[in-house]
DNA sequence: AGCCTCCGGAAGTGTGTC
DNA sequence: GACACACTTCCGGAGGCT
């Protein structure tokens, strides 16, 4: 199930950030009784991908799972029926129902989850070289979490991580880029949208709605496209 | 001529909001 | 339930290449 919940459920390509909450930060006191929280191991980096207040309640309830099972917390002290929430209602739980809620391990829920979020927030830091808290909250949510097909294409080319080359910038500066590989792009986006039956044919008619929208200009040359007025976040001078 | 790719209209679909 | 939005699907046409 956790194999699944990684690999399918959560985005790859997370990276791990040094600077997170310690646990006296959080709760005041040195860290006692618990194994030690090496902060996000390999294992549970997978949480990290998407941002924690877009947990479904099945992913809560996966996550409190799998936080027993790796950190050999006690299932039996967590009430689970205070968890049948989703995730911004559980990033919306104040310490103190946290504790309520988890019993015992709600201490060291609480602070496994103050870091997933500072994760998440550090992650976007990286990416896109610092800038101001709320933009790059924004930021780091829309990288995650594109629904809107022109900004999974943007956040694909500010990621060369992530791009293996199937799209490349032809002028960066004015927003000019190319489709190297269609298909390879028709099947990212399809995976996105859980849908195996996207065509780039598909594809690129959503993309040429974009030109109504201004979103998009066209350019008179195949498989290249340019942001237009109304698109952001895609210049290197305003990330 | 036949094939391929791109284009854009039209209708359908899934999701979120009121 | 109605409505808006963002695609998705289908299809005919245009243009380039062999």
């Amino acid at each position: 199930m956790l194999d699944s919940v990684s690999h399918n459920t959560f985005l790859p390509n997370t990276m791990l950030c040094e600077s997170l909450m310690s646990w006296s930060e959080l709760f005041g006191a040195p860290e006692e009784n618990y194994p030690p929280f090496d902060h996000l191991t390999g294992s549970d980096s997978s949480w990290t991908s998407v941002y924690p207040e877009y947990w479904t309640r099945n992913n809560v309830c996966e996550w409190l799972q799998f936080c027993c099972d790796q950190y050999k917390l006690d299932a039996n002290c967590i009430s689970f029926s205070h968890f049948n929430i989703n995730g911004q209602q559980l990033c919306g739980m104040t310490q103190e129902e946290f504790l309520n809620a988890a019993g015992i391990c709600g201490e060291y829920l609480y602070f496994i989850l103050q870091n997933i979020k500072a994760h998440d927030i550090d992650k976007a830091c990286l990416r896109t070289g610092g800038i101001k808290s709320e933009e790059f909250q924004s930021h780091s949510r829309t990288s995650l979490q594109s629904s809107h097909l022109w900004e999974f294409v943007r956040d694909l080319l500010l990621s060369p991580e992530e791009n293996s080359g199937i799209l490349e910038w032809e002028d960066r500066d004015q927003g000019i880029f190319r489709v190297v590989k269609s298909d390879a792009l028709a099947k990212m986006w399809g995976q996105r949208k859980k849908n195996d039956r996207m065509t780039y044919e598909k594809l690129s008619r959503a993309l040429r709605y974009y030109y109504k929208t201004g979103i998009l200009e066209r350019v008179d040359r195949r498989l290249v496209y340019k942001f237009g007025k109304n698109a952001h976040g895609w210049q290197e001078s305003k990330l």
